[in-house]
DNA sequence: ACGGTACCAGACAGATCTGTCTACGATCGG
DNA sequence: CCGATCGTAGACAGATCTGTCTGGTACCGT
């Protein structure tokens, strides 16, 4: 298969189609309880169409997440552009996070749901899970030595820690009550300091 | 039916055996992958049997992670017990988060697992998900007072999000790289400086 | 004009799943 | 001894699910 056919079928219609459906229903009703079946019919595409682009459902989950890991890294690059300095990038990540998590579709992290339906750590859909996990961990320990932390390694594990907090509490909590206190808890582990050990 | 009825059903060993299997396959696998036929074989119980003591599936989730809350107050409960204060235990109960999360068998926290797998935060067990975590928040509260924190309400929230972040994280990432830094989290929400806000 | 590719429509196999039902044995209080 | 209850074994209906396959249409580069 050439290369040019690899580019036109990735970026064919009705692939944009069953992935932008599959994004929607995967986010708002989960992975499993979804079927096929209905991805194709609300995409207005033939099974054979789908099978054409994707050989599994499991990599069409891949490829939801793969999309979503790059709209991340995307908003993330924006808000790190409109920040004076990797503290207020910081800071502004979290306060972004607070605002989607208050939002009326938010039901939580993708990846964590999608994660919680693959209970082998070994597949591929968690592989890809772990790989923005990684990259979503790096970014904070990147942006606290940009800033001058001390312990930019513990610290970025600890954030990471807020950060899945804010996600899981914003859907089964009440986000409302939570949006005002993330800010609050970004700073305190910011700027605790950081023990001899 | 008679409350001894009602009882004794209650401590039927077949019973006992339906949910101690469930509650191993449910852990393990989640909750839809797991077929009541399944359930019934492992358990050495009859089709009817199960029918008879749960009236539905959902039912048996739900008793799934009651039982899972009384053994998470029964162990809160005998870490108060064991501590010098408030301070002390609250301090415990983040060790002991860590230490089961490095755990071979562990696989995240059994009630955001199960919420995850029921979108609908209207439904049952959602509703006992959420109890979980009503109790779990107050928990924190009572003992951020007990030990005379001048804002339990707000550091309640931001320990829950740090009680999250480690389940979380040590189900996905590292356990053991985790495990070092939960003590260390949890001291710098607790001696943080409450903002004036 | 022709071959390759993309696409639609839908039948189909084979394996699930939940919940109901029949039929029968064991135990125990009254 | 009798009726209620608890239990086992397993067939069954009805509705899923994934993935394959057939058949036909349309475009596009050569």
């Amino acid at each position: 298969m050439s290369a040019e056919t690899l580019e036109r079928r990735r970026e064919s219609p009705a692939r944009a189609r069953i992935l932008d459906t599959a994004t929607r229903l995967f986010y708002a009703e989960g992975v499993h309880p979804v079927g096929i079946d209905r991805i194709i019919a609300e995409a207005g595409v033939a099974k054979a169409t789908f099978y054409h682009h994707f050989p599994a459902k499991d990599e069409l989950v891949r490829a939801y997440l793969e999309a979503e890991h790059g709209r991340q890294r995307a908003a993330a690059e924006m808000l790190r552009a409109a920040s004076a300095g990797p503290r207020e990038a910081l800071l502004s990540l979290f306060d972004h996070l607070g605002e989607t998590g208050a939002g009326p579709m938010f039901r939580g992290c993708p990846f964590t749901n999608a994660a919680a339906e693959y209970p082998d750590p070994a597949h591929p859909v968690r592989r890809t899970v772990a790989g923005y996990r990684r990259w979503s961990r790096e970014l904070f320990r990147d942006l606290l030595a940009g800033c001058g932390h001390p312990d930019p390694e513990g610290t970025s594990a600890i954030l990471m820690m807020i950060r899945d907090g804010i996600v899981v509490g914003s859907d089964l909590d009440d986000p409302d009550a939570l949006r005002p206190l993330v800010r609050d808890a970004a700073v305190r582990v910011l700027d605790a300091p950081v023990p001899p050990a």
